[in-house]
DNA sequence: GGATATTGCCTATAGGTTGTAGGTCCCGTA
DNA sequence: TACGGGACCTACAACCTATAGGCAATATCC
């Protein structure tokens, strides 16, 4: 039989196609197997578990992300910052359902992997506060509104808890992002 | 062999306790029926599927926190009523992680009965609109802002996004309420 | 009160998924 | 050419989902 050319990153990156396609709930061990033609034992050599393959698909995901986010951030400050960081992980929700809704689910005993990701996105989202007269003192909590916002969005957007009324979800994001860049600029030291 | 006494109902207030006590990835027919004392097969006379048992969660968790909202909402409005509202949110979902998991989860081809207990949350939110100045074409607007952030705080706290970096979530809670209703205070028709 | 229908929960069974153990064959290297 | 390791395999045990069909307790009717 010929080899198929297995790796960690070749059975992350089919899982993570797979997520997209069928949603995460599918996403087995035999699956990924089924589809790179290879028996679900084979796959235990490059992946520990069936969790270790979600948390991969996380990382890949995360990672991804924050790469996106970068690019899009160049060169940009203020709201346009704002609006380029919420709309790229927008967007990446949009493209990547599975790998999103992945990235969305971080198990208590995180890897060392996720945790470092993770801070790539903290940085990210104080990169974007620096455009914002937010007093440094306070400037998680900044950070933690414009992650709500942007996180509970989205979420309810692909999860189809806005698809049920009118207008689209879409004409309610610029105001949502204009509201919360509003938020920002007034944003005063706590008394 | 006795009775045990089950039903739609009872299955499904044991499967949330499950869901709440060993996560809801945990939550499955068969460990549903271990803990009913019951076999398996004996639980699908009151249960389509798995996919109907999460679903069927998902209701039961939806409406007791409608319930619990508004109970919560009694007698106040304005910035005591958004308070009330997002506070009622997140101890819910601290107190039961798996039944809020669960809401989370909207299927696509939801039941009529989510559909119709989602209303009852859409129906609380523009309740809790009614006592700041913003323009009735906005209201959906603002009534996914408010879903968004809500939404996106306890989902990050409970999922221990927030876990790594201090202060504690805790302390950045009333200062996102705090910009939120700012930001629906000093919400402005759009040009 | 006894016959009958209904209901509640059962066993048996088939099929899919996880994960381990151990084997074989290819391939690079000495 | 012999060897060693890695890539992928089969075999297997355990668990979960789901259907089919059976028996017995309960409700209903005469």
């Amino acid at each position: 039989m010929s080899r198929v050319g297995l790796s960690r990153s070749v059975v992350l990156d089919t899982a993570a196609r797979l997520a997209d396609r069928d949603g995460l709930g599918a996403l087995t061990v035999s699956a990924v197997a089924r589809e790179l033609g290879v028996r679900a034992p084979s796959l235990y050599s490059h992946v520990q578990n069936a969790e270790d393959l979600r948390a991969g698909v996380s990382a890949v995901a995360l990672t991804e992300l924050a790469d996106r986010v970068d690019r899009a951030l160049a060169g940009l400050a203020g709201r346009d910052a704002l609006g380029a960081l919420a709309d790229t992980h927008r967007r990446y929700a949009r493209e990547h359902p599975g790998r999103y809704a992945a990235a969305g689910v971080l198990d208590p005993a995180s890897s060392h992997d996720l945790v470092q990701v993770g801070r790539r996105h903290a940085e990210q989202l104080l990169a974007v506060l620096r455009g914002y007269a937010v007093p440094p003192e306070d400037r998680v909590h900044a950070v933690r509104l414009v992650a709500s916002v942007v996180r509970g969005f989205v979420d309810l957007e692909v999860g189809g808890a806005l698809a049920g009324s009118e207008p689209p979800a879409a004409e309610s994001w610029p105001r949502v992002l204009e509201r919360l860049d509003h938020a920002l600029r007034t944003w005063e030291a706590h008394p």
